[in-house]
DNA sequence: GTTCCACAGGAAAATATGGAGG
DNA sequence: CCTCCATATTTTCCTGTGGAAC
């Protein structure tokens, strides 16, 4: 059933990206004058999830590095090393910097002197999920620096511009954009089709089905190729030569509970209670939701708290926020919006 | 209109957490 | 075990906004 389960697996970078030409030669032309030893500008990758950011800039940069030798690249998600210290942390240790630092005798600046000072290689510093960052001067201090090419992952470029000081803005307005968008169904045929050659036997699922996967992904890669690993898996553990119907519609609907359930999984237990009473009793407002909690646990957070987890569950697509202001309700995301199989 | 009040979300102070070194 | 220190989370205090009641 399964050749190789790699290809089928989240951050996979393919030897050849699919329908993304455009998007590949405009980010190597960003990064062209690196092949010169010369110092190459700042890129911004805008697009919804799904789209192919991580995978084209990752891929851009590994082909760099076989085209030069004095390359180096890292890669950081600002999601999961959202501080200024983790982030620069992160590179450091990347690039092989970090022998000596420890937590208590490093004060702040002296990471970013550190970087400074480095005079190794070139090197491509990918930023993904940069919006996620909560102090953004980080990129200002990257980007100021010759030595490191900084590639920008954002979803919206207008949530990454409102977060930044008026200098970086203007900066960051003259850097190079690379906006990708949704797939089409026939792009996401093409994705799926190449993956399933590598990394499935033949004849194991039909082009019907994979047509299926692209309808029901709605133009989002990660979620029609963690739709066909779920099918993949089933079928390989239930001893199936091909994946059916059935395994397909379950899979379906498989691939989309995990990623909810990654999200989930990262609350707290007191932001588990919030959530649980927005999905049961429907839309509520702030403070409707902080009595309904203070009833629920025994030693309850504030308003303000409650607020902040509120805002926090928004920005992960768990809850919807709608008004702006005393007509606030919040309300589950309505995740069956998204066509089914069928 | 005007007033009122719940709300959003920033800033900063206060408190809890966690990990290294004794 | 405990202490210390940086970091993480929570609380307190706050300003600005806009819907709702008057």
């Amino acid at each position: 059933m399964i050749r190789d389960a790699r290809v089928l697996r989240a951050g996979f970078v393919p030897r050849e990206v699919e329908h993304r030409d455009a998007e590949v030669n405009h980010l190597s032309s960003v990064l062209e004058p690196i092949t010169n030893g010369e110092p190459a500008d700042t890129a911004i990758v805008t697009g919804p999830s799904g789209v192919g950011k991580t995978c084209v800039s990752k891929f851009v940069t590994e082909r760099l590095r076989e085209e030069v030798l004095d390359v180096e690249a890292t890669y950081v998600n600002c999601w999961r090393n959202y501080s200024r210290f983790r982030t620069l942390y992160q590179i450091l240790d990347d690039i092989g910097a970090t022998i000596d630092i420890h937590r208590q005798s490093t004060p702040h600046d002296e990471l970013i002197d550190r970087l400074q000072q480095y005079d190794g290689p070139r090197t491509v510093v990918i930023l993904d999920e940069v919006d996620q960052l909560e102090d953004p001067s980080l990129i200002y201090d990257l980007h100021s620096m010759e030595q490191f090419a900084v590639i920008c992952i954002a979803n919206k470029e207008e949530e990454l511009f409102s977060r930044v000081d008026d200098r970086l803005v203007s900066r960051l307005r003259s850097s190079e954009h690379v906006r990708m968008d949704k797939y089409h169904n026939e792009q996401l045929y093409d994705i799926l089709s190449a993956r399933t050659k590598w990394g499935l036997e033949n004849g194991v699922i039909t082009d019907k089905q994979l047509y299926q996967i692209a309808d029901a992904a709605a133009g989002d890669a990660r979620l029609a190729i963690g739709m066909l690993r779920s099918a993949a898996s089933t079928a390989d553990r239930e001893n199936h030569e091909e994946i059916t119907n059935d395994i397909l519609l379950d899979a379906a609907e498989d691939a989309r509970a995990q990623i909810k359930q990654k999200s989930l999984d990262s609350l707290t237990p007191h932001q588990r209670v919030v959530y649980d009473i927005v999905r049961d009793h429907g839309p509520l407002g702030p403070s409707e939701i902080h009595d309904r909690y203070t009833e629920a646990v025994d030693d309850p957070r504030t308003k303000r708290t409650v607020r902040t987890y509120l805002s926090k569950m928004a920005q992960y697509n768990l809850l919807e926020a709608e008004g702006t202001s005393r007509d606030r309700e919040y309300s589950l995301v309505d995740s069956a919006a998204t066509s089914p199989i069928q």
